[in-house]
DNA sequence: AGAATTTAGTTGAGATTTCAATCATATCTA
DNA sequence: TAGATATGATTGAAATCTCAACTAAATTCT
């Protein structure tokens, strides 16, 4: 099968991506960095604010966050020992514990998170027209979309 | 100030950014595995390949590769064992070091490409149109530009 | 019911990366 | 030209994550 190199707008779109990706998630994180959180724990603590009764079980969080279940006991580790987050054992199944968000969590949320809306403005959607907010959403649906089928 | 929150379509776009992009380069990484290569070794072989005299400083070799120069001393350890790579001193400059991409090394990245690039295309540029590819490079060329004010 | 399998979570070992400290070499400046 | 400062690279310690092995609890299948 002869291959099917990229054209230089195809590559130019690659190349663009794989280099900006990681310095806009360094860019997001030094502005978390003043609240004591890194975007780890700020997606943790989303994901658990949003749950219903702001707990999830282990194992779906780990899907949720992309970790696997041995990645999110340690970091797990991290956010009980800051006391954001609280482990529930389940009385339903004796194998599942919850990670439940706590007060202080919460207290923690809520301040950091117009800062950091405000940084994902600044270094990413402000810059884009609406027709390319649309366009951006599109791509990376459809790109989670096929990840989906394998 | 008033918290300027994100639009449900700003939120989609952020949402969908954040959560597909891990996928897509672990996605990436799987299909480099038979070649006995991660991701962050193709990369420094590309960058090596297309170097004059297929050498760089290790220093601007760590800052393409988005590494501190500590990381890429490490990362060297690893294409130095695999002979993917030799390491050069300078003879102009006594403190400074080159990397430099083998035969061996060229050989490997010669063979791998051709995959990688259909990798490439399968999980994200065959999903996208032409105006989407084109909205695509101009999104992240915006957001890469407006990193470098900084 | 009892054995086999599946599911949830943790742990030890290893990989990758960063930060701070360090060393060596170059360059600037007084 | 000597001393101070810059630059290039490596190292030890620590953080984060994965894989494989393991424990424990629930479910399935005779």
């Amino acid at each position: 099968m002869a291959t099917r190199w990229l054209t230089t707008q195809e590559m130019a779109a690659w190349r663009a991506f794989v280099l900006t990706v990681g310095d806009v998630i360094r860019a997001i994180e030094r502005d978390l960095q003043p609240f004591d959180l890194d975007f780890g724990d700020y997606q943790l603590l989303v994901m658990l604010s949003e749950a219903p009764d702001q707990r999830l079980r282990m194992c779906d969080l780990a899907d949720s966050l992309r970790l696997t279940r041995s990645g999110l006991t340690r970091r797990m580790d991290g956010v009980l020992k800051k006391k954001l987050v609280t482990r529930v054992q389940s009385t339903q199944d004796g194998r599942v514990a919850f990670a439940q968000i706590s007060t202080k969590g919460m207290e923690v949320l809520k301040t950091a998170a117009p800062h950091h809306l405000e940084s994902v403005r600044a270094h990413v959607i402000d810059l884009l027209s609406p027709v390319e907010i649309k366009s951006f959403t599109t791509a990376f649906t459809k790109i989670a979309d096929k990840l989906l089928e394998e």
